[in-house]
DNA sequence: GTATTTGCCTAAGGCGCTTAGGAAATGTCA
DNA sequence: TGACATTTCCTAAGCGCCTTAGGCAAATAC
């Protein structure tokens, strides 16, 4: 038997782009093992089992989007700034769909802890340093950036917006135009 | 043997009950069957297997949120209504965390057309109804709302906020105020 | 009171997840 | 280079879940 030469991180990197092509929901050893060519047992010595796999591609895909966002944030401020933050998980959700379903899945605290979550977090209020919002304020709209990205993001990708028109694009331009609104006038609310 | 006299739409009520408790990812057709104390082939008399009961589960889930909100936004309008739909969705999830998941499972096209999912936006169109938006912002209002009301709800119930003050409530009290803002000056955004 | 329907059962096949243990390819070091 | 250790992948097997087929007995219809 010719052996593959498989490791931890290129089994979960295949299982990232397995996801991303029939949905995150359908990845486990079995359906890796299967788009890898090899038996699911020979999975175990690199992932400890399904929820180890599903567990490491959540991590993994927060990773990257921390990542593509600390790039893309470089240099910018307040709108601009903005706009970048929302075009990293939109646009990861559009080439990623598995992974960004993937990032949305629940882990439990320890995990969370030790994900890229946090860093997520920082990113946000990052974005925020561009208004000015006094530190009281500043909890609740990073809760609101996440909340109207993730909320935009999960319904066009499930397809919330695909039968109905105008395009979402164009939803989420009014959107984005919304949130810098709210957050230069965030005093007088 | 005694009979339980089980009929399709009392299963599905006390699927709905069992997602509540133990969360739907956990609910299936061997799960719901111990619950009931029956072995689960005989569940098969009233549903045609597990895809069908979860969808069941998602279609109660939709059509009792909309129930509610018919309800809670009578003689409502404007930011009362508003703060009146958002209570209904966060409230529907603190209740009964289980069928909020279930409401956002993705369906097939042909069921989300049967489903309650257009009451949902219809809703939502009342509530701006109140609000001075010409008909081409409308829709990008209602994605607003969508995506902020569900975004919101998600990241709570996933345990987003429980590991971080303040209280998840006060921003939601926020954002609240900060869509009433932006739906307020929709027009000079 | 018999006939029909219905609710729940047992039995069995198929498949996914996991563990145990074996064989062959690869890496290490004299 | 050759002996040994490690690693990768395998087969085998157990368990649990999903589903279908067919049986029996309780409820219902006439």
């Amino acid at each position: 038997m010719p052996r593959l030469g498989l490791t931890t991180t290129s089994v979960v990197r295949q299982g990232a782009e397995l996801a991303d092509e029939i949905g995150f929901a359908q990845v486990s050893v079995t359906t890796l093992a299967r788009r890898l060519g090899i038996k699911t047992a020979s999975l175990y010595a690199h992932v400890r089992g399904n929820d180890d796999l599903r567990l490491r591609i959540t991590m993994l895909a927060l990773e990257e989007m921390a990542d593509r966002a600390d790039r893309d944030l470089a240099g910018r401020a307040g709108l601009e700034a903005l706009v970048a933050l929302g075009e990293v998980y939109r646009g990861y959700a559009a080439e990623h769909p598995g992974r960004y379903d993937a990032s949305r899945f629940p882990m439990d605290a320890q995990s969370a802890a030790a994900s890229a979550g946090p860093r997520h977090a920082a990113l946000s209020r990052a974005v925020l340093r561009g208004y000015d919002l006094d530190e009281a304020h500043q909890v609740h709209a990073v809760r609101l950036l996440g909340s109207t990205f993730h909320g935009f993001v999960s319904l066009e990708l499930a397809g919330g917006f695909a039968h109905s028109r105008p395009p979402s694009q164009e939803s989420w331009t009014a959107i984005l135009a919304s949130l810098d609104l709210i957050l230069t006038n965030w005093s007088d609310a």
